[in-house]
DNA sequence: GGTATATGACTTGTGGGTAAGTTACCACCG
DNA sequence: CGGTGGTAACTTACCCACAAGTCATATACC
């Protein structure tokens, strides 16, 4: 029978080729979403077959899973670090912004992960989608309320309009920045923080 | 042979059809995506057969950039009418925003039409794509550039990334609005301008 | 020899796209 | 006024490519 390269061989053990696995698959997914990545492809970039693929993570539901476990931790953890700090107002959203430049230097498109419009609604997928975006949502109401109620509102849906907004600027954000791979973390934080000081100083003034 | 309902009578005529079956695959196409949405669905949705779809549009493809014709048409035209007008600075988003709200208030998922990361990138529709989001691109560009020279940014970088979150902007309000169906376009426009008075005046001195 | 790691070759379901035929309307001719 | 061909509107039934998922099998290590 012909010769199968590398079949058979003990290879790497489980744990780390899972890890490499993931990180592949999330570029994948948050590149084309999940309708347009095909499991081999991924596989193929990983450097290894499809049913090894399916040996790990089950399904391609499964892999995306997982890719979105790994990402909603990552990124829920940090936001959450800077929420447990003091900081409030429009301050707290740049070092949240800060926090996410930070954690996604060098995996831009692990954000778009959470906000996968072709994500199937399988009951698997929808509750990790869900264990995340709620998390990360509540953490972004904490946010904005505080910085809304400090102008005087408090209405529920104001401040639920407001949140989805705010969540809708760090997607931007982060798009752009995957457009713009020289800019650099740092360069992002000085670009916002540049932008948030001229619009709420000096614009607002000046068109009002 | 087996009665076929409604086989060739001779029924609405081209135009009609056509109208009736762009609208029903934007509904579709907006809600799921390109990839999401299959054409067999759009056309029992419509009430007729998927060759007809076919005869009409060439291919899922034509079908599609259709569709994005008649959105990015609707919106070009609205955002270019406020932009021809004298408004400036943060007034000119509100009304444009205000635009936007009055043209999809029966069609607020068009909006997704042009972001739609799923779209397939053949010239055909790369082409329709590239036509509607640089005209959409460009008007944005020019407020976003207005908005900024007040505040004494001039920095190219700058612009385009407040840009791309302007859009951001809009298109997270889009989503919003899409979940509230009950909020009528003039309690969203009240909503926005409630939200920027209190974010521009209050919310910047408060956390200063 | 048993077990973990891996694979080539397969099956299967789904959805884009097509071929061929059916019915209704209309214009024209006798 | 009745037949008759042409054409527009429409359908059923099919093909086929592609990607998800599976199976039988092969190698390496202990």
């Amino acid at each position: 029978m012909a010769a199968r390269p590398n079949a058979g061989t003990k290879g790497v053990p489980r744990a780390e080729r899972e890890r490499q696995i993931l990180a592949i698959a999330s570029v994948a997914f948050g590149t084309h979403g999940f309708v347009g990545t095909n499991v081999a492809d991924v596989a193929r970039a990983a450097g290894i077959s499809k049913p090894l693929v399916y040996a790990y993570f089950g399904s391609k539901e499964g892999l995306y899973a997982a890719c979105l476990d790994r990402a909603g931790e990552l990124l829920g953890d940090e936001i959450e670090r800077v929420a447990r700090g003091d900081v409030v107002g429009l301050e707290r959203g740049v070092r949240t912004l800060e926090g996410m430049f930070g954690v996604l230097e060098d995996q831009r498109h692990v954000w778009r992960l959470l906000h996968d419009r072709s994500a199937p609604s399988t009951p698997e997928v929808a509750a990790v989608v869900a264990a995340h975006t709620d998390r990360i949502h509540a953490l972004a109401h904490e946010g904005v309320s505080e910085l809304l109620a400090l102008a005087g509102v408090r209405d529920a849906l104001d401040v639920s309009a407001m949140t989805a907004t705010w969540l809708g600027i760090v997607d931007s954000l982060m798009d752009w920045w995957v457009a713009h791979p020289e800019q650099s973390a740092a360069d992002m934080v000085e670009r916002v923080t540049r932008l948030v000081a001229a619009l709420f100083t000096d614009a607002a003034g000046a068109t009002r």
